[in-house]
DNA sequence: TATATTCTACTACAATTTGTAGTACACTTC
DNA sequence: GAAGTGTACTACAAATTGTAGTAGAATATA
């Protein structure tokens, strides 16, 4: 299980993302128009998107007729989870007990039932295992 | 309780940081020296590192005889509060439940006595209020 | 007092990331 | 064969990061 550093992605390329997590496959234009019912850009804006939301292994692309569909490599929960364990890592590692309790602590601060959920999915974790 | 993004810090920085939390109080050499005992560095390096700091609100300085000394505007644990409030808010913003059950999924695989101890911290803020 | 040491202020600079898009060329479709 | 559509490649400025040099003030010391 190597450490490999995982990628980060800016936030228009998250934007990107979500959109692909969304249509679950897709093409270049079809972000595109998504993205402009919002704002304004270029086709070859999203096209470099793509390319680096590729190198970033994100994403991956298969021929298909005239233009490539991309899809995503990993889904958006699994994603999610690699960047908590990342984050909770990274974060344990700088700041020791003290980044567990401010955790505790944010935690607290969350909406109601955003807060009940994360407990309930604890306890039901601690007890399958 | 404006929304403020909360700046950023390099991991260099971070480091400096540490050591600045570690002394309560010091001066650029102080810090230079406790790096030094690792890399070679330069003095100007980490000079230009707590004019950075000091830039990004981490620091403030005073007059003090012939070197300016430094000291960290909020402590360790405040800053680490922060980091984690804000992760939680974007995350929670970009993957919505999703992001709930990655972190307890991400918590469950902590060893054993961190799981614990966050999960008796948060036990204990439940109650007191 | 002339010199060496120490500090801060300011500037520099390359590498990387990010948002943004243009150009060139291939392939389809009228 | 002219138009549209797609990919590949290139560009480029702003911001960040690691790294440090230089100038000039202030201090300590020979």
């Amino acid at each position: 299980m190597k450490k490999m550093k995982l990628k980060t992605i800016s936030t228009l390329e998250q934007e990107v993302m979500d959109i692909i997590w969304e249509l679950k496959e897709c093409s270049v234009r079809d972000v595109l128009n998504k993205l402009n019912q919002n704002k304004s850009i270029a086709y070859t804006t999203v096209a470099t998107l793509f390319n680096r939301l590729e190198a970033k292994g994100m994403i991956k692309k298969q021929e298909q007729g005239k233009a490539y569909i991309y899809k995503p490599v990993l889904s958006k929960k699994t994603y999610s989870k690699n960047i908590a364990t990342s984050f909770l890592h990274n974060f344990v590692s700088s700041f020791g007990d003290a980044a567990i309790a401010s955790f505790a602590e944010s935690i607290e601060e969350l909406p109601k039932e955003k807060r009940e959920y994360f407990l309930k999915l604890l306890e039901h974790e601690a007890d399958t295992k």
